[in-house]
DNA sequence: AGATACCAAGCAAGCGCTTGGTTTGTAAAT
DNA sequence: ATTTACAAACCAAGCGCTTGCTTGGTATCT
């Protein structure tokens, strides 16, 4: 099951958009506006233009603004929570399962779907109450994907702090990386970053 | 050198504003706003009505409201930055000092410049180019804090990964906490998390 | 022929900020 | 002790602009 099959399967249920329909791409142009100025500062002006329409024609698509930043996130997560899934099935001891989930979701913070993760982190106090609780009950799933992991790693005095408590600072960490992290500078490429964040914890 | 003593040398030295005057209480309501809503979303309405003034007054005391934020950062970060300087002076070794930056930078982000350490983080890209550059210059002097206490522990052997890494990891670790570590339930101190983040690291 | 996708125009509301004038605090001059 | 002077702090009103979104109509595709 490759990154892209994992994809198309996703397309065919219709849990998300074709980056190649009109949808799709303006969700794509979005994730960058609203990661690039902020959901506030991006006007559906900006939003209509970095797809070619006129402002209007948004709300043939969307009902609201917000209904955009909504689908953004919640697209992410069903890709992203289906790649982990799919990483975590693939490898072998628990010690492999938790460096193919670091890896994983430092390749969704900073590769395609880099955009959209980083506006999942930063722009989440603009989506209205509703629709956080919404985004929030998809992160769930995604979330015991990890304590699962990290679970057995205590259990077998591998690991030597609180699985809930070391899930949440490599949340921060590993979300962090996307202003900062360049890999076209200095030459660490993500394989070295996950070895990396594996030495520190002295894994 | 108590905390409150460091709070009024820098008030002194004009370098940070009295948290009871006029300036103070309006940087302290600023920043709980722009935490709670968001900068975009806080509008110069909601910032006089919080100090009991009229929206027109405010720009006798700021020129703009860009410059509120700024004025929020630049003190937040003037102040921790010697609260980190004098916990690291009191600490005996490398790893003394290490986990008295932890715990300084945990009081910082949880405690009561909280609301305007989590402005440093989310609201960054609201400050025009200019103001970024300002406040970065700040940050230097506080990072290297960190670096050279890091540093030491590697050559030391008792780190295993890159220093720059390994800082960069821990500001997105702890910056995270803000979003969930909430002191009165689970009762988990700050002195218990700082535990569980040298113990994660194996120090 | 009937939906789907779009445009051109613009409305109502809210935004940051300005303006002209009034009150308040302070301190020297009488 | 009272008056005078002046700046700092504030209010009431509103200007000009941008915002998200609506409307009525026109292409385009099946």
């Amino acid at each position: 099951m490759t990154q892209s099959h994992i994809l198309q399967a996703l397309i065919a249920e219709n849990l998300v958009s074709d980056p190649d329909s009109a949808r799709g791409r303006l969700l794509r142009e979005a994730a960058r506006l609203f990661r690039d100025k902020g959901y506030e500062r991006t006007t559906v002006r900006d939003l209509a233009a970095a797809v070619g329409i006129q402002s209007g024609s948004l709300f043939h698509h969307f009902r609201t603004k917000e209904e955009i930043l909504k689908a953004v996130m919640v697209e992410t997560i069903r890709l992203n929570t289906a790649l982990m899934q799919s990483a975590v099935d693939a490898a072998g001891s628990d010690r492999e399962k938790l460096r193919a989930l670091v890896r994983t979701e430092l390749e969704s913070i900073n590769g395609q779907t880099g955009e959209a993760m980083a506006v999942l982190v930063f722009e989440w106090r603009s989506l209205s109450e509703g629709s956080q609780a919404e985004v929030l009950a998809l992160r769930d799933i995604y979330e015991r994907l990890w304590l699962d992991v990290l679970q057995s790693l205590q259990k077998d005095g591998v690991l030597n702090a609180d699985p809930f408590i070391v899930r949440r600072m490599l949340t921060g960490a590993l979300s962090w990386t996307v202003t900062w992290y360049k890999p076209e500078r200095g030459g660490l490429t993500l394989d070295g970053l996950t070895d990396q964040i594996m030495a520190m914890m002295s894994l």
